[in-house]
DNA sequence: TCATTGTCCGTTTTT
DNA sequence: CGGACAATGA
């Protein structure tokens, strides 16, 4: 389409970036090296199509967190409102299918969902649920009571899971993946027959379903073109981290390719654990004829050059690889940083001292973060930041949802929301004292069979044990059941009802009260109990911060986050904590090559997060959690393997502390307690 | 028979 | 520290 509009826009962008931009027509794959400016190119490209008459209401984009949508869709808003003026608001308003595959597929689901045999009032299971689930069925079944170990409620799952997104059969997932259960593969594949037909009679989908449900309505030819047809233009981010399942749902969308958009870069796939293939990105262009047009970004505009050359050494020793080596005009002296210490509890005091250092030379605490293999990593660092009162908020690891007093009040909802769903009945009627998996199981039994389960469930006498808070659990059950009272006060009538059950369980109660506030006001973010409920099972949040509540958006806060939930983002200064042997390649992750790529990949990933500053971080000691007669022990750990003696030179490559090291051992030296928060308000006080 | 209490074990990464 | 299982108590 030719357009009369100058499109100063796209001024700014480089002749890689704005062909991207700019591209019509057929299908279009971006390898989008680290910091190349991809969200920035994708964006710029959502806005020229607006800008040039596609109606946002028809364009669908995909990325691979709810935050990372939100962040595309205000920068869209922000170019078109450059170009276009007020009016600009209304319309990226329009720009309302942007989200995550499972976001995006509960939502055609429920709207399809007759058509397809399914309760438009399903429940989503999140991973525990499911899990919780598979337990239950793998009780009932025997399997639990075997002589012989069968596999945990985890393993099970992560098969099933495995099957489902990598369109694979049992038996070869099972010889490829789980070798040392394969003998199992009969009791599995029977266990996984019960487990699917027990979703279908409790109308519950758990992750997979929304991508399962969603590919196989696709295979309906009507259904295919409806939904086809339905948008112009398909945009999908960071594809090198899809499955299968995922690219067969994008193929059966767009057949021809026309409208269709993917960017990723395969040096930075780090999700083959979730079935996620880099054969995606490689098959795209040959997908269609003619095959899609690809374009290179490989200028990097996040790091220096020095950091660069350190994360194109690790990367360049990758067995397979296919894109090119970054470059930067950002020249620097300072080369990143190769730091040896004795232990954990010194790479703790270093990295705290390192980033006030640099906090002092002004940058804020939120453009520092500490990266991290796996979640407990940080455990020593958390405490030492906790000791300085450093405020920080961690991402990835346990999250808020994940605590048992949320998840009661949760399953509450849920239950109300869909009777059918065992799992969260199971949760909600054990939680009345004198009531245990037993007396639960019965009640479920014949809310099951009965047409109307909630009428049920009101006329069923307590059982013998459990009648004193029995009648405090149908008030509330019918209560909220006729709507409580509208949304969100309905949530504050949950409240009254689980708090006393909450107080007689857990010692710290008023802690947990806290929680419970808050997740009040996070539901009063949302319209109604259904969005609440499925929004909040696909996009839990995301941070969890040891510090009491959320930290203020204006305050200043470390960012601690594992490697895998730091994707997509970039901080000036950058500490990688535990870059030896065992974290990093993880222990677990060593079993095979192509796992021992991802992990190599994984660490290309953190480096190329920094801006300014790097610190690979190597303590001599090491903490594992082996499978060792006596417990925990240390081990003296080796510097990574992905490390390797003749990249060294491309590092400051020193010992901390450099002098008197005898002085550190022992307690804690008289470090500088530095308050964070008084010199912040001292800021205004002066 | 079922709920509760006590003990031991294991601990990636996430939509 | 939480989850799974065994032993104990109503």
């Amino acid at each position: 389409m030719q357009t009369a509009l100058a499109p100063h826009y796209l001024d700014k962008l480089n002749p890689e970036q704005r062909q991207a931009a700019e591209h019509l027509g057929g299908p279009l794959l971006v390898i989008a090296g680290a910091g190349s400016g991809k969200t920035n190119t994708l964006a710029h490209r959502v806005a020229h199509l607006i800008v040039n008459g596609a109606d946002p209401r028809r364009i669908l984009l995909m990325t691979f967190s709810r935050r990372a949508a939100s962040e595309m869709q205000r920068r869209v808003e922000r170019l078109v409102a450059q170009v276009m003026g007020a009016k600009s608001g209304i319309i990226t308003d329009a720009l309302s299918w942007a989200g995550t595959f499972h976001g995006i597929g509960a939502r055609l689901l429920r709207e399809h969902a007759e058509q397809i045999g399914l309760s438009p009032g399903f429940s989503i299971h999140d991973r525990e649920d499911s899990g919780d689930l598979i337990n239950i069925i793998r009780h009932e079944m025997g399997f639990s009571e075997a002589k012989q170990r069968f596999p945990t409620k985890g393993t099970c799952l992560a098969i099933y899971s495995r099957v489902v997104n990598a369109q694979d059969d049992l038996d070869a997932v099972l010889k490829q993946a789980f070798p040392w259960v394969a003998m199992w593969g009969p009791q599995l594949r029977e266990l996984f027959a019960a487990y699917v037909e027990q979703k279908q009679r409790q109308q519950v989908l758990d992750y997979d379903d929304l991508l399962l449900y969603w590919a196989a309505m696709m295979r309906e030819p009507s259904i295919a073109a409806d939904l086809g047809g339905r948008f112009d233009h398909v945009l999908v981010d960071e594809y090198q981290d899809t499955n299968r399942l995922q690219a067969s749902i994008l193929l059966a969308l767009k057949p021809s390719g026309d409208g269709l958009t993917v960017v990723g870069d395969d040096a930075q796939s780090i999700y083959s654990f979730r079935a996620a293939t880099v054969r995606n990105i490689l098959d795209f262009p040959g997908a269609f004829t003619p095959p899609a047009r690809m374009v290179t970004l490989d200028r990097n505009y996040r790091s220096t050059q020095p950091i660069l050359e350190a994360a194109n050494a690790v990367i360049s020793e990758s067995k397979e690889r296919f894109t090119k080596n970054l470059w930067t005009e950002r020249a620097a002296t300072e080369k990143p940083q190769l730091v040896t210490v004795k232990d954990e509890p010194s790479q703790a005091r270093y990295v705290v001292e390192s980033v006030l250092a640099c906090r002092e030379g002004g940058t804020a605490l939120k453009q520092q973060a500490v990266l991290f293999r796996t979640s407990s990593h940080s455990a020593e660092l958390e405490i030492e930041l906790t000791r300085r009162n450093i405020p920080f908020v961690k991402y990835g690891g346990l999250k808020f949802l994940d605590s048992a007093h949320v998840k009661d009040m949760l399953a509450l909802l849920r239950f109300v929301d869909n009777p059918r769903d065992r799992v969260a009945g199971f949760r909600v009627l054990q939680l009345l004292p004198g009531i245990g998996p037993g007396a639960a199981g019965k009640v479920l039994d014949r809310m099951a069979e009965s047409p109307d389960p909630l009428v049920e469930l009101l006329n069923t006498a307590p059982p013998p044990r459990g009648s004193e808070a029995w009648p405090a659990l149908l008030e509330v059950v019918q209560h909220l059941g006729q709507g409580g009272g509208g949304w969100p006060a309905e949530l504050l009538r949950a409240r009254m009802w689980y708090e006393p059950l909450m107080e007689a369980v857990y010692e710290d109660a008023e802690v947990r009260k806290e929680d419970l506030y808050q997740l009040e006001q996070i539901a009063a973010g949302y319209p109604s109990r259904e969005r609440f409920i499925t929004e909040l099972t696909l996009d839990p949040p995301d941070a969890t911060s040891d510090q009491a509540g959320v930290p203020l958006l204006d305050e200043d806060f470390l960012i601690l986050s594992t490697i895998h939930s730091a994707k997509g983002q970039e901080w000036k200064n950058v500490h990688v904590l535990n870059v030896v042997d065992g974290a990093i390649p993880s222990d677990l992750g060593t079993g095979s090559t192509h796992e021992l790529e991802e992990e190599r990949r994984l660490l290309y990933v953190a480096m190329t997060r920094a801006r300014d500053e790097l610190h690979l971080m190597v303590p001599q000691r090491f903490y594992v959690h082996q499978q060792t007669p006596y417990g925990d022990k240390h081990v003296y750990a080796q510097r990574s393997r992905f490390i390797t003696k003749a990249m060294l030179p491309l590092f400051d490559d020193m010992f901390w502390p450099a002098v008197k090291p005898a002085a550190i051992s022992g307690l804690a030296p008289a470090a500088p307690r530095i308050d964070v928060g008084a010199g912040l308000l001292a800021m205004w006080k002066k």
